[in-house]
DNA sequence: ACGTGTTGTAACAAGAAGTGTTACGATCGG
DNA sequence: CCGATCGTAACACTTCTTGTTACAACACGT
């Protein structure tokens, strides 16, 4: 369970609610979105609260309260919701200094940090390449098909 | 502590056994190595383990034994090092399986298996980019200047 | 104004993974 | 045969994630 899953229960939350959208539904509880992830309804107001925070959702306290998008959900791209969720660095360098007497040690940690910021950027430009109205097509449409 | 500081391990480990083997020395035990990396020899000796395993580097017990390339360093990727660690999956899918009544929920999953795919080639694209050679040589580079 | 439903959060448990340490058997060169 | 070194198991500690329970804060409808 090491691998994070919350960008994909945030990226599942908002296809659901796009879809409720969709059908008039512009409000949607944390109880109706935990049910179509088969989970907790605070994990999803603790995704949606990071969500909420970046702006790309609103909550509404109170009875007949819930969540709703704040844009078109194919203005949402899957990277800004990975931004949202406090993307963490891919690789770590060395969780101590290493030995700075040794040529190695001493010079390799701006080496390392410049190969994982371009491939932390790689995996943004591709994340960037798929909105949430993308996941849902493409959800739905691998339905069509019986 | 949550990322993973191994890829940064074994290619030091590697820069650093390449410097060693350029100035003569075939052979180093984890412990001049953990040395460098101010670590413990058994974190060594587990990394290159699996480098081993990977082909990558040999092992000699008994006396006066020790761990040698393979290669030449121009000759190892990044992404080889990456890979023979075992590289795990950038992002996971649900913990358990989503309710599959919802439409979402159905048919999310290939769709985010696909979109993850491309983010870990696109990774994978970045390091295959850089050797233990190019990492040993800006390393050292950067240390010309006083 | 009250009651009800919902969010916002805190507290906690369980599990997994990474790092580091100690210990000790296995192996090989001299 | 002795000593150095690998190979590996066992353990502790920390951090992260997921999941759960609990409860206060809040807002809407009546």
């Amino acid at each position: 369970m090491a691998a994070n899953s919350r960008l994909t229960t945030a990226v599942h939350a908002l296809a659901w609610m796009a879809l409720a959208s969709r059908r008039g539904r512009e409000v949607m509880t944390s109880e109706e979105i935990a049910a179509s992830l088969a989970t907790n309804p605070v994990i999803v107001r603790r995704s949606l609260g990071e969500l909420r925070a970046a702006g790309l959702v609103v909550s509404r306290r109170g009875a007949g309260a819930g969540w709703s998008l704040t844009r078109e959900p194919a203005a949402i791209t899957v990277l800004e919701v990975h931004e949202a969720l406090g993307a963490e660095p891919l690789f770590a360098l060395h969780p101590g200094t290493p030995n700075l007497e040794c040529p190695v040690g001493q010079g390799i940690r701006p080496v390392l940090t410049e190969v994982y910021a371009a491939a932390d950027a790689a995996v943004r430009r591709e994340l960037a390449g798929h909105t949430i109205a993308d996941v849902l097509a493409q959800t739905l449409a691998s339905q069509e098909t019986p």
